[in-house]
RNA sequence: CGGGAUGUAGCGCAGCCCGGUAGCGCACACGCCUGGGGGGCGUGGGGUCGCAGGUUCAAAUCCUGUCAUCCCGACCA
C-alpha cells in the first residue's frame, strides 16, 4: 500500500493532491496559484507534445512563437473577447525596480506609456499580425500553431486543472471560406479526440458548447469531455470557430479570385497541462500514479535484486543486457541501479511513479535465464523467459495501452445515465454524478436555472446523432434531442 | 473575492489553550548486519517555528497585519 496517499474513497480531491506529490509531477511556487513542473511530470507532456505536434505536422500546420506580452488597446477590439478575459489579466504597468532601504520598489519613472497585458490567449496579437500576412487568397489558408505559456488570474486553483501560468498549444488558422474554416475546426476537434484515445486512453465525447459556455470571441466552440474517476467530467480541449470576428475586429481582408475584398475566416483551437490533470483522474488508483505507456515518461524499469558483491555483478550484467535489449527494441528504459534503496523500497515507488511495466531480476533469474515481468495497473507478476522477455514487454505495453481505454471506456459508460425528469436529474446527480442526458429546450434561462440549482453544467450538445426528440425536463417545452449534462472540474 | 481550516527540519506531525533552553517518526550522513514487496541496530547532522509588526524581563505559544496552501461558495481551460 502506498504510504502517503490519502484513498480515493477517503478524499478524492486530497488524493489528486498526494498522487501529484508523491509521483514527482510538481508542486507549488510561492505565488498563489502557479507551479513547478518537476522533470517527470515535464517528461511526461513533453510526450504529450511530441504526440499531438506530429498529428498537427501531419495535418498541415506549421508552429511559430507569438510575443508574451500584448498591447493592451488590442484586447478591447474584439467586443466579447475583451468581456471573457478582462477579469483575468495579468497587468504590466512598469519597467523598473529602484532600490529602497527594505529592498526594492516599483520606480515610478517607469510607468509604461500603454500598459501590456500578460497573454491570456492571442488571437488579438496574432490576428494582428495576421493582417499583415494576408492580401490575397494565395496567402490563405494559413495554418499555425504555438507552444506557449498563457496567464490567466484565476481565484481558484488546482495543480494542472486549473493554474494562473500554464502550457499549451494554441492553433490560429486563417481561411478564405467559411466552410474550409468549420472544416478545421472539426478537423482539429477530431485530431483531439484521436490523441485523447489514442495516446492518453482517455475516451471523449465530442460536442458543441453552448452560448454560455463557448469561447469569448467564438462562433462555436466544439469541446472534447471527459469523465473523471468521480463523477466530474472535464473540458479536456477545445476547438473554436471564430467566424470573422477577429478578422473584423482586426481587419484582415484578402482579395478573392474575382478581385473581391473579403474579411478572412478563422480558428483557433487549444490543449492545455490540464490534461495531465486528466490523465491522473481517469487511471490512476490508490497507489500512486498510473499511465498509458504511449506516454509514459519510462516504459520500463529494470530492479536488480541481489545480495553479496558477486551477485550484483553477476546481476547487473544481466539487467543491463536487458536493458540494452528493449532500449535497442525502441522502449523507453530505465535500469535502477541505485543500491542504496532495497528492491521492495523501489517496487512501491516505482508504482507511485506510474512506470508501467517492471522487470526485476535477481541472481535466481541469472542461473535460470528468466526474469519477473510485471504490470503496473493489474499488478500480475509473470515469469519470463530471458529469450522470450522483449516480445512480453512488448506485449504488456500493448495491452496495458488497450486496457486502459477500455478499463477507462467502460467506467464512462457505466458512468453516464439517461434521466426524463428534473427529479430524477436531480437524484442521478446526488447519488452517482456522471454523465446524464437529458433533454433541455434550448434557452439560456433554463440552462442558467439548472446550473443555479444543480450546479450542473450542460457539458456539449453531442455531435453523434440522435433523433430522439422529447420534452425538456424543466419546462417542457420540446427538445429535439438530448444534451449532456455533468457537475464540471 | 467571501466562509472555514492549516502553516514548527526535506516529508508527516506534537508542542500553543496555561509564555520560560524546539521535540517525535520518516528521510539524510557514517558503521555493521541485511537485500525476491516500503529492513534492523548503533552513532550523528539539520529548524530565523510562513513573513512583518506589537505586548512582555522573556513569544513557536498572546495580539494585529500579511503571504501561501487545502476545503466550501462566486468566476473560469
Amino acid at each position: 500500500m502506498a504510504k502517503n496517499i490519502t484513498a480515493r474513497s477517503k478524499d478524492y480531491s486530497q488524493w489528486y493532491q498526494d498522487v501529484i506529490k508523491e509521483a514527482n509531477l510538481a508542486e507549488h511556487s510561492p505565488v498563489r496559484g502557479s507551479m513547478v513542473i518537476k522533470p517527470t511530470g515535464y517528461a511526461l507532456w513533453e510526450n504529450m507534445r511530441d504526440g499531438l505536434d506530429r498529428m498537427f505536422k501531419d495535418t498541415g500546420h506549421q508552429n511559430a512563437y507569438f510575443p508574451l506580452f500584448i498591447p493592451k488597446s488590442f484586447l478591447s477590439k474584439e467586443a466579447s473577447h475583451v468581456e471573457g478575459f478582462a477579469k483575468e489579466c495579468a497587468v504590466v504597468t512598469h519597467s523598473r525596480l529602484i532600490s529602497t532601504d527594505n529592498g526594492v520598489d516599483v520606480d515610478p519613472d517607469s510607468k509604461l506609456e500603454e500598459e501590456l497585458i500578460v497573454r491570456p490567449t492571442s488571437e488579438t496579437i496574432i490576428w494582428d499580425t495576421y493582417r499583415n500576412w494576408i492580401q490575397s487568397y494565395r496567402d490563405l489558408p494559413i495554418l499555425v500553431n504555438q507552444w506557449a505559456n498563457v496567464v490567466r488570474w484565476e481565484m481558484r486553483t488546482r495543480l494542472f486543472l486549473r493554474t494562473m501560468e500554464f502550457l499549451w498549444q494554441e492553433g490560429h488558422t486563417a481561411h478564405a471560406t467559411e466552410e474550409e474554416a468549420v472544416a478545421e475546426t472539426r478537423q482539429m476537434l477530431e485530431v483531439y479526440r484521436t490523441f485523447a484515445e489514442e495516446y492518453m486512453a482517455m475516451p471523449v465525447i465530442t460536442g458543441v458548447k453552448t452560448e454560455s459556455e463557448r469561447f469569448a470571441g467564438a462562433v462555436e466552440t466544439y469541446c472534447i469531455e471527459a469523465l473523471m474517476q468521480d463523477g466530474k467530467a472535464l473540458q479536456a480541449g477545445t476547438s473554436h470557430f471564430l467566424g470573422q470576428n477577429f478578422a473584423k475586429a482586426f481587419d484582415v481582408k484578402f482579395q478573392d479570385k474575382d478581385g473581391d475584398l473579403k474579411y478572412v475566416w478563422a480558428t483557433s483551437w487549444g490543449v492545455s497541462t490540464r490534461l495531465i490533470g486528466g490523465l491522473i483522474m481517469t487511471h490512476s488508483d490508490d497507489d500512486g500514479l498510473i499511465i498509458p505507456p504511449r506516454i509514459a515518461p519510462w516504459q520500463v524499469v529494470i530492479v536488480p535484486i541481489y545480495r553479496k558483491d558477486d551477485e550484483r555483478e553477476a546481476v547487473l550484467e544481466y539487467a543491463s543486457s536487458i536493458k540494452k535489449e528493449l532500449a535497442d527494441a525502441g522502449i523507453r528504459v530505465k535500469l535502477d541501479d541505485r543500491d542504496q534503496y532495497k528492491p521492495g523500497w523501489k517496487f512501491a515507488q516505482h508504482e507511485v511513479e506510474g512506470i508501467p511495466v517492471r522487470v526485476a531480476v535477481g541472481p535466481r533469474d541469472v542461473q535460470n535465464e528468466k526474469a519477473e515481468c510485471v504490470r503496473r495497473d493489474t499488478k500480475d507478476k509473470q515469469l519470463a523467459e530471458r529469450s522470450g522477455l522483449l516480445e512480453m514487454v512488448r506485449g504488456h505495453l500493448d495491452q496495458m495501452q488497450q486496457d486502459l481505454l477500455n478499463n477507462a471506456k467502460k467506467r464512462m459508460e457505466e458512468g453516464t445515465r439517461h434521466v426524463a425528469s428534473y427529479d430524477e436529474f436531480r437524484e442521478v446527480l446526488e447519488k452517482h454524478g456522471g454523465f446524464i442526458y437529458a433533454h433541455w429546450d434550448g434557452t439560456a434561462e433554463t440552462e442558467a436555472k439548472i446550473k443555479e440549482e444543480t450546479k450542473a453544467t450542460i457539458r456539449c450538445i453531442p455531435l453523434f446523432e440522435d433523433d430522439e426528440s422529447g420534452e425538456c425536463m424543466v419546462t417542457g417545452k420540446p427538445s429535439a434531442r438530448k444534451v449532456l449534462f455533468a457537475r464540471a472540474y
